[in-house]
RNA sequence: GUCCCCGUAGCUCAGCUGGAUAGAGCGUCCCCCUCCUAAGGGGAAGGCCGCAGGUUCGACUCCUGCCGGGGACGCCA
């Protein structure tokens, strides 16, 4: 409805610059959809665009273009308003029809092509696999899937993946955790080291080491822990303390059975997330392995290559990247002097890869806490002579967590994390993704977990799916009383639908598409969420002022019929969230 | 210190990339199904859109500077 409009608006303009001869360049047509209903359904400010370049009065400029508009079925009024606004009455029939396009649509109502079929890849959540997801990360997961599904809903062919960070420090950190949990299983007496993970999780993998390989990989603790320097507690230093660990673990243990325990760690872990996210409704396309990056060769080559383009320096027996030369605050070490790549090194690699595969667009999404990581990246992609543009990085502000009033402690390092599991056990799939996307990104958001899982009004999500099961008891309720329904003879009688609330409903419905793409172009899926609570309240609002089921038949098929559409824009909007659709409730 | 995000009703947040009289939910107050699920609905009160300038026909929205809150700034990952 919008474009069309639109189109009849440039033929009005067009006629209008040539009979005054103007020469300078058109703004874009702009129409919204009216806030009042006094105002109409759509409005154009055009005139008052046009006003300053065509050197006219903006009232003066709408009643010429108005004089030239062709004329429509599905326009009844067009007036001036205010300082110059035109304002669109569409007709009856133009508002009905947004029922028989869902109707017709069903699932498809609201896709759209604006994407072209352009290749977009998505990248979100790349937890490193050092231990269980947590709350933190549930809501890029929310997100980033969303994110993805609009994306797929306006025509663009989405690429879902997670980085795996299965190479590095973290990871040597986490084997040599598990193998010293194994150890201490096996009776040996020794203290953890403070800056390994401490997490329950890390048992269970010694655990299921134990089960698997006996004693296989048993050493003395005396023996483990000779020549090692402190650990903080003890007056060291905790970094080296965990370094010297692990570089002892691999030359007692030997490359392969070292290999062993750390596949062991990454996959037990690597596994949980996999089934934590798909049990959260959040599917990949891919798990793209840092490792398989470090061992063909291509973080190498890489860092070869920015060598060649004379873009790294040594200082210190390091290899830094010059990102001042690209705006960064200072320079970066990709080579530490021990010779180890660091993670940038990694994932200049990686966002290299990315361009190499082709996309068209390639979107990041990161915790808040990366911000300071963007003009790095940025920075690297430009030294490669690559379009920075194409690279989009969506930032995920945290969530904190309450319970009612009270905040609920979150502290990573004590092991002491909610993690999503957690919250999805309490609150359940549903509510945990509506929240997380309820608000904007950027938003720093508090998560009542007493909200979430409460069964009230209070509750958006309920809300929302209340409408939809209401929708569906109704039709229940025709069929207990012996009634039929038939949609096409139902398309017949659309014009007995004259209430207000009906008219607000037809208006809702059909602003669906466009709720979809604005969410999907400026990747908003809050506004999506908004979308479904304002539909399910007018429906409600609809439902307590009138019934359905009625005496005069044809007054009765037709609000079905409507009734009907909103339920399919409920659902379809809720299976772009990831959320169900529940039949009764 | 530098950088990022935020500041809108008592509270939690929208505000459609600059439009008309700034909107919801919760909370408060009043009211509504012998009727398709009251997990619902109607109404009232409640605002210097942090402050001060600037840009223009027009600013909650864009720019600058303050004030206030949160976060990030490593040869960490």
């Amino acid at each position: 409805m919008k474009n069309q409009l639109k189109n009849l608006l440039g033929q009005a303009l067009s006629s209008f610059t040539q009979k005054h001869a103007l020469e300078f360049e058109l703004p874009e047509i702009q129409i919204e959809r009216t806030r009042d209903k006094s105002h109409g359904d759509f409005a154009s400010n055009i005139a008052m665009m046009l006003a300053k370049p065509a050197k006219m009065n903006p009232r003066q400029i709408a009643t010429e273009i108005i004089e030239a508009l062709p004329a429509t079925e599905f326009v009844t009024k067009v007036e001036i308003a205010g300082p110059g606004f035109i304002n669109f009455f569409l007709s009856a029939e133009a508002n009905l029809q947004v029922i028989k396009d869902v109707l017709e649509q069903g699932e498809k109502f609201g896709l759209s092509q604006v994407g072209q079929g352009k290749k977009v890849q998505v990248e979100y959540v790349s937890a490193n696999p050092t231990g269980p997801l947590h709350v933190g990360h549930g809501r890029g997961a929310a997100y980033g899937s969303v994110v993805s599904s609009l994306l797929s809903a306006v025509g663009f062919d989405v690429h879902r993946e997670y980085y795996v960070n299965d190479a590095g420090r973290q990871m040597d950190i986490l084997a040599t955790s598990v193998w010293l949990r194994y150890l201490d299983e096996s009776g040996e007496v020794f203290t953890f080291p403070s800056n390994g993970y401490q997490g329950e999780y890390v048992r269970n993998i010694a655990g299921e080491l134990k089960t698997e390989f006996g004693n296989q990989f048993l050493l003395s603790a005396s023996q483990v822990f000779e020549d090692i320097p402190a650990d903080e507690p003890e007056g060291g230093d905790k970094e080296m303390h965990i370094d010297a660990l692990t570089n002892k673990a691999k030359s007692l243990l030997g490359e392969a059975n070292y290999r062993i325990i750390f596949d062991k760690g990454l996959n037990a872990i690597l596994n949980d997330i996999r089934d934590d996210l798909a049990e959260f409704g959040t599917e990949y396309d891919q798990w793209f392995s840092e490792r398989s990056l470090v061992e063909s060769g291509d973080v190498d080559k890489a860092v070869e290559m920015l060598k060649q383009s004379g873009h790294l320096y040594q200082d210190k027996g390091a290899w830094w990247f010059k990102s001042t030369a690209f705006g960064d605050e200072k320079d970066r070490v990709v080579v530490r002097d021990n010779g180890q790549a660091t993670y940038f090194a990694s994932d200049i690699a990686y966002h290299l890869n990315k361009y190499q595969r082709g996309f068209d667009r390639i979107i990041d999404i990161w915790g808040a806490d990366h911000h300071g990581y963007i003009p790095r990246v940025k920075a690297a992609v430009e030294s490669m002579q690559l379009d920075a543009d194409k690279l989009n990085v969506l930032l995920v502000q945290f969530a904190v967590l309450y319970r009612g009033t009270e905040k609920v402690g979150m502290s990573t390092r004590s092991g002491e994390f909610v993690t999503l599991r957690e919250l999805r056990n309490e609150v359940g799939k549903d509510a945990a993704r509506f929240f997380y996307v309820m608000r904007g990104a950027d938003q720093h958001m508090d998560f009542d977990l007493e909200l979430a899982k409460s069964q009230s009004n209070d509750n958006p999500v309920y809300y929302v799916q209340y409408a939809h099961a209401r929708v569906c008891s109704v039709f229940r309720q025709l069929a207990e009383r012996g009634q039929q329904w038939d949609a096409e003879a139902a398309k017949q009688h659309l014009a007995k639908l004259t209430e207000s609330h009906e008219d607000a409903l037809m208006t809702m419905l059909s602003r669906y598409p466009e709720i979809l793409e604005t969410a999907a172009l400026n990747h908003t899926p809050h506004l999506l969420a908004h979308y479904l609570t304002d539909l399910a309240r007018d429906f409600h609002t609809y439902y307590n002022a009138h019934q359905f089921i009625v005496d005069d038949t044809e007054l009765s098929q037709a609000r079905l019929l409507l009734v009907s559409a909103v339920r399919q824009v409920i659902k379809n909007a809720l299976s772009v969230m990831g959320v169900s659709a529940p039949e009764s409730m």
